[in-house]
DNA sequence: AATGCAAATGCGAATGATTTGCAAAAAGAA
DNA sequence: TTCTTTTTGCAAATCATTCGCATTTGCATT
């Protein structure tokens, strides 16, 4: 098992790949999105937006993530059953252990349990598309 | 792996220890709850709901779930970030595996799975307050 | 640098899921 | 049956997200 850490894509390149425009607004949630750690949503990403240009608009931020999510450039996931929350797609895939008490979020990789995944969806007769797991934990009184 | 199959559990016994009022709409609601293989959302339950008396108000479907779920008599999930969706707790926990092309779960239960969560968890300083294990699959062309 | 046009934006209104306030109705104890 | 408290139905409010549309902007082309 092991931890995953960013690293920051030219994601510029690949939005005129795609035949999209640069503009300000997403040269700006480009840049907070590839600059962040942790697993922000629409509205905190929207705040740290106006912060350096107040004429942003919420429905951009929306615009700009989905179409972030469709040329799989971000993720999105929705603990808890609240707001959607995003983060780039670098690197491998991982899943997350959710701090119930703080929202923080620490991503985790495992083979072992993406081969046991697949063997249960093949004994169910399945192909993966996708899968889904969080942890919701708290940290732990007795040290490791 | 095994599969999970339901039963059906006295829960007006439940209720009445927990202090609530068996009222009309909760034993209707319970009913269904309790009658099916599915995991509808508050919207569906509604419809099977008022069919049998059509007084029955979808704010008292979602305050009745909101209420069985602090009693821990059923589940919610969010599959796909869509509206909850919802199913008694009945035995064993268990996982779901979600059928992208029509929407049916299929649930299933790994040991193996649960204990390499915890060892995960452990690793990263963590107990689990609980987990959320969602594949999304598509039924696979080959034979088994 | 000026032009033209499609793509993107900001705004506010619309949507969908869920919650809430409140007066009226029903549950259960006395 | 009566009393007290909980629950209900209804409509309005809330929250996250999307949409319509007039205006602005990116950028390929003069």
């Amino acid at each position: 098992m092991k931890h995953a850490l960013n690293q920051k894509p030219d994601y510029e390149k690949e939005l005129r790949k795609a035949g999209v425009r640069i503009t300000r607004p997403r040269r700006i949630i480009l840049d907070i999105l590839t600059s962040t750690e942790d697993h922000p949503d629409a509205m905190k990403i929207f705040h740290r937006a106006i912060e350096i240009d107040d004429s942003i608009s919420l429905s951009t931020v929306y615009r700009t993530m989905n179409l972030l999510e469709e040329m799989g450039a971000i993720h999105r996931h929705a603990f808890n059953g609240g707001p959607s929350r995003f983060e780039q797609a670098h690197g491998e895939h991982h899943d997350h252990l959710i701090d119930v008490d703080t929202g923080d979020v620490i991503e985790f990789q495992s083979d072992k349990i993406e081969k046991l995944q697949e063997e249960i969806a093949r004994a169910l007769g399945y192909d993966i598309i996708h899968h889904r797991l969080e942890l919701y934990g708290r940290k732990s009184k007795r040290p490791e």
